[in-house]
DNA sequence: TCCTACTTTCTATATGATATATAATTAGCA
DNA sequence: TGCTAATTATATATCATATAGAAAGTAGGA
């Protein structure tokens, strides 16, 4: 009985290293324009340096990171126009992901997911109304994607989880009026799902995002005008020798 | 002037793999469900491991290759619904390229744009009166490519760059009928272009990439209906899937 | 005896770790 | 500014380990 080693499911180091960034990048632990060091990284998670060099390649790929020839690889930034394109084409292939899922989806599926949506949707109001955002971003994100999952086309699940990958969440969820107007927004989206109205549902969807984005970036200036400067990319690429010893 | 290695921009052998790599996958040359073996593509292209473990990544990020632990990565075929569903999600998105394309670009760039995609058209339709289709795939690839990068949308252009990578190219353009209805789809694109009319643009692109999708499954299942199983990869490619199951 | 099904090795290969060398950039210094 | 030294990514090589797939062997039944 010493094989139930054989039951937990085997994930390179390489995979737990991706992971392991991904988080930190999207949780805003590092910050865009910061510079990535394999030694370094390869001391913080404690594996050699091939795995991490390996996560690396993924991430490129990925966009999250970008490297230059012999000077390595250092996060991302988004601009605001940048951010204005991505939502762009989020509405359009979230619209035709949210069409298909009320199209395609077996009945039985169908019904057991929307409880799903419906159940988080409930927890993402109860956490606006208590102020608590910081579960939102992981719950929006579910319900997201989760809806898009039953649409059983996986090159669109797949480009629009690399769009999301690139929305900096953590900043996105810490507005409570943005929060609420948000999250009021899936309304509509839900009651043309009960009705198995896929035209209605995938509108619904591209208005969301559209005004979503909307009001972030409006949101994104306000404050820049009101704090030019702040924390952007650049100075945190300079500021990464004081990061190393935290 | 012992600096004029610096004309000679340094490319990592990583990308070089890739880029041979990326070749010989959408050549044909590596068959789908071919299993990539690092020693052998170390010996092949006569570099050591590091670069190779690299630029699978890279590929298998790109979802050109698909990888379980331990069991190396192997070319991913793609089936007949996969390619109707990038097919969908090229038209949408390359509808929105066009239109942004027309939409954002200065005239001046637009004008010489023209000029290269009427040139790239020429050439097109003289290779299919000669009936020497081999060069096609690549004048077809850049006459699309290069529209949509005047639509100054990165992510746009990159999401379509994914599709267009998944598209077996080398099989698309073997067909004369297929090739001559295709180019001839280009018309009605380029007549709205040169109009300047962003919406009649982007719905001949559309119509165009669905139309030429539809005609090209035919032809696929008839050809499959004459010679059903033919050699071409396609045991190994069962082989694998047989053994995601598992 | 022969065949099938199962189990156990064995081997090829991916993965991970380490050491070393090279090339390019960055930082420090004059 | 220009040069030098340190830093770091890149590349090669070698080795250890874990896993999957294949081969070989074994047991049971006809």
């Amino acid at each position: 009985m010493d094989k139930l080693v054989l039951l937990q499911k085997y994930t390179s180091k390489r995979d737990l290293v991706v992971q392991a960034l991904r988080e930190m990048i999207l949780s805003g632990q590092l910050v865009p324009g910061q510079r990535l060091r394999q030694e370094q990284l390869s001391r913080m998670l404690g594996v050699s340096a091939t795995p991490i060099r390996e996560a690396i390649r993924l991430l490129e790929a990925d966009g999250l990171v970008h490297g230059e020839t012999h000077c390595g690889v250092s996060v991302v930034e988004i601009s605001a126009d940048e951010f204005q394109d991505i939502s762009r084409i989020r509405a359009m292939l979230e619209g035709l992901a949210t069409r298909q899922a009320v199209d395609r989806c077996d009945p039985q599926a169908y019904a057991t997911s929307l409880e799903r949506l419906e159940d988080l949707q409930c927890q993402m109001e109860k956490c606006v109304e208590s102020r608590s955002l910081e579960p939102v971003a992981n719950l929006n994100r579910e319900f997201h994607l989760s809806l898009y999952d039953l649409s059983f086309s996986p090159y669109l699940i797949d480009m629009i989880r690399r769009l999301w990958m690139h929305l900096p969440g953590y900043m996105i969820w810490e507005n409570p009026d943005l929060a609420a107007t948000s999250i009021e927004q899936h309304k509509p989206i839900l009651g043309a799902l009960r009705a198995r109205h896929a035209e209605a549902a995938a509108h619904a969807m591209q208005v969301h995002i559209e005004l979503s984005a909307v009001a972030f970036l409006q949101n994104l200036r306000e404050r820049e005008a009101a704090a030019p400067r702040s924390a952007s990319g650049r100075r945190a690429a300079s500021k990464s020798r004081a990061k190393k010893r935290a």
